[in-house]
DNA sequence: AATGAATGAGTCTTCATTCAT
DNA sequence: AATGAATGAAGACTCATTCAT
């Protein structure tokens, strides 16, 4: 039974509590209370309040560029990569919800800039998803002119996606599940060729 | 050239630091500070910072409906009010880009809760998102299952559209008007009926 | 029907607020908003909050001491003048909780010194109660060896048993009234030359 | 010669600072300043201001029924178990004036309302007293009706003494040993059984 | 590795008072 | 006679951080 090291019971409460109000939300007190340190005890391992939180940053997006990636892995053709990348990144934001924001926390004016190369990063599963969509357009399967274009426009409307469900934005008579399945449908179809029958 | 009121500069500048770090962000001595009077002269026009946040709220509010509204008022067939619709909500959150942020600072717990009626206003637009996709789907223009639905996934992309914008997601590479323009076009075309040309 | 003045219903006012917590309790915007005016418009009348006060003050004992005076007006006997003035005095204290206490209030540090001058009014009351007991012993009623002594004594005795019931210190299964009753009895008792029957 | 605790030097400075105007009179800032530490110092030991105004309650509650208790201790017949606890209660108000009013503070709206079951202890004294009355009835030397309602008498015109003394209303021709001695005495006085020699 | 004590700066808010109208 | 606008000082309290242990 591998106990939590104080590193990670902190970052873990940490993100916690940063969901609710982002940077100014959370302090140092209330992190330390939390875990059931002395306050002092988390400068042992973060020295500033902004390194704890650009260390959030840090693992958060680590872990969405590995799922991404694993994501398309064992997946052959173009479109089941297409699909699975889609499908992983949404699934990261629903089931991650706090790791998921803290990405988009990033801009904050609140802390210190977050340093330009890490977050070079997040790019990563970004790129992923030009390159297959532009196989896709070699494969004749999708109908993009731009590919980068494409991949921004893809990933805009998942971050939509998640947002409206993270924030509670959801009308109750919409089920969740089917909201997302029918999101992520809608935006696969937008690229893809239209396959007429006639 | 009528002076700005002092109530107004407050809530200009308010929503300008607003923008940063949602309701913890601003401080009534940074807003004061920044108007250039006392901390105590806000309470002249705001009886608490609350109170002051929830203004802001509401005539954002106000605002992004009245624009909806207005858009499609000399509009004639389904389609070009669909568009317009469309069009008339990107637009808001480009433009205004501290007054579409404030409409989704609502949920904040930091905040007493903002009272339900008055947001009951931002479903308006979406009511009439709502019955242009009904009215498309009678007139045979637009294929759609579940309006509401669709409504939902229109309302997500156009908001996850925005949001990359306004956080500056956007490559440098992309120019921001292409994007939007190909963004809305997207989405639109994801609903209405494929006019396939044999 | 006449009409209470403003000035007089600020007062009126303000020695309700005073009630609670002494001089800091009460502020000139709480009093303004309860009298229904601006607090501006308290300056009209008072030229500082000191200057209320000490006003609240000085009716307050001139009240006491007029209600002091005219008790034993009517009557004849010392003994009867004795009563009639502890009556007067325990009365007072009773039925305007608001007035007795604000003469105890003099000797706040918060406020300026009470100018010495006008409280010596208190003593008119005090110097009424000795010359009293004076007339007592010279009519051989009252067995006092130092008449200022008892006179204080008296006036402390009292004090106590009306600072206990404004300050809602009685037991409830005392009665009210009875405690006044027999602490007066008592008191009076106290100063009475014991005629003892063989 | 053990320094005294910050906590200590704190409660010592809150209590001496309380007197003048009740719970509005002290302040964090001031107290720290007086015991010259920062105010943030203080909350290291009192969560709030309230909850060290209540320590400082506590206490004087305390030492008092302690005092009064031992007062009785070692003194075997009823009268002079009956001296020994007026003296010591006048006594307290006397030497501790601070923490006496302290106990009187308790009334206070200001402040949330001091927890009933610790307001219970200053009971405890009031019982004893009046148990010594109904010990003083069955021996034969006290004569009393109401032994509750005499307690209440005699606590009542205690608090007018000590008040009296403490609120320096004292006229300065009449010496304070002497007062607080005739005062006492004829307290007792009006309680015991008038044995008239023939 | 951990903590208690300490603090200066900052949080929202209330206060008495002044001034122009 | 009355007020709205304005403010500097002060209120309780929280914060990130440091330092000695």
């Amino acid at each position: 039974m591998p106990e939590l090291s104080l590193r990670d019971k902190i970052l873990d409460i940490s993100r916690g509590l940063l969901l609710n109000n982002g940077y100014y939300s959370i302090s140092m007190r209330k992190i330390a209370s939390q875990v059931g340190v002395s306050a002092t005890s988390i400068y042992l391992h973060f020295e500033s309040k902004e390194h704890l939180v650009h260390t959030l940053i840090e693992e958060a997006i680590e872990e969405l560029s590995t799922a991404l990636e694993q994501s398309t892995e064992n997946k052959t053709s173009t479109i089941e990569k297409f699909h699975a990348l889609i499908e992983a990144y949404m699934d990261f934001g629903i089931t991650n919800p706090e790791k998921y924001e803290v990405i988009y926390m990033v801009k904050s004016d609140a802390m210190g800039r977050y340093p330009k190369e890490k977050f070079r990063k997040v790019r990563k599963g970004f790129t992923l998803l030009e390159s297959i969509i532009r196989e896709g357009v070699n494969d004749g399967v999708m109908d993009v002119e731009n590919p980068m274009m494409a991949a921004y426009i893809i990933w805009a409307q998942m971050h939509g996606v998640i947002s409206v469900i993270l924030n509670q934005r959801l009308d109750s008579r919409i089920e969740k599940a089917r909201f997302i399945e029918e999101s992520a449908e809608q935006i696969i179809q937008g690229f893809l060729v239209r396959t007429t029958i006639i």
